[in-house]
DNA sequence: CATGGGATTGACT
DNA sequence: GTCAATCCCATGC
């Protein structure tokens, strides 16, 4: 495997359509803290759709959404877990790219500690246990993904070596035919279907 | 102000 | 396979 240095993403990145960035943020690397993975799959969401939280307009919750690019949207999701999206698309649009799981890169113990789990594999393979694994939390919600608490960072993998794979969004009931959510196929920790 | 529905997870049958 | 936990916030009266 080539490995290459992470290089900080900067607001630019993220201000393109959201199923471009979805798909190019397979790779990337999230950090917080101590702690960092790698990006193995997300979901798009845009305004336009109605499994979008921006859907129904600007509201108390939405407006991170149609902020700004390069801001984190963290919202709670049935009452416990905290989830995680970067907003993209120009300012007035109302799109994110939901964070759905990571390969575990740096702060592997302190993920085991947070998830009470030992399994490499199970620490961040959804969206609720990334976020807990790496200790974000709703605090985070509008902060800054280029020089905030968490931030963003360029494949660590060559781009030859990251396979993509498309379907339909998991755990909606709204636009659940479009396939939006993108993962590499076959890694394990890939969240439930596994493309 | 009351209600209802989730971009989920883990435990259990 | 089923199901409960738990809370933010959009909606409607």
């Amino acid at each position: 495997m080539a490995s290459r240095r992470s290089a900080p993403l900067g607001a630019i990145y993220f201000a393109r359509p959201v199923l471009e960035v979805a798909e190019a943020m397979l790779g990337c690397v999230v950090r917080h803290g101590a702690t960092a993975g790698v990006i193995v799959e997300t979901e798009a969401y845009h305004d336009s759709e109605a499994a979008c939280h921006a859907h129904v307009g600007v509201t108390p919750r939405t407006h991170i959404l149609f902020g700004p690019p390069g801001r984190a949207y963290v919202y709670r999701s049935y009452g416990i877990h905290a989830l995680l999206n970067a907003v993209c698309e120009p300012e007035g649009v109302g799109a994110a790219v939901l964070i759905r799981a990571l390969e575990p890169l740096e702060g592997i113990e302190l993920m085991r500690e947070r998830r009470g789990l030992e399994r490499v594999e199970d620490l961040c393979s959804g969206p609720g246990k990334l976020t807990q694994a790496l200790g974000i939390e709703l605090r985070e919600n509008g902060t800054s993904l280029v020089d905030g608490p968490v931030r963003f960072g360029s494949p660590v993998r060559a781009r030859p070596e990251i396979e993509i794979g498309a379907g339909p969004r998991i755990g909606i009931t709204k636009a659940a035919d479009l396939p939006w959510r993108f993962a590499a196929p076959g890694n394990r920790s890939v969240s439930r279907p596994r493309l």
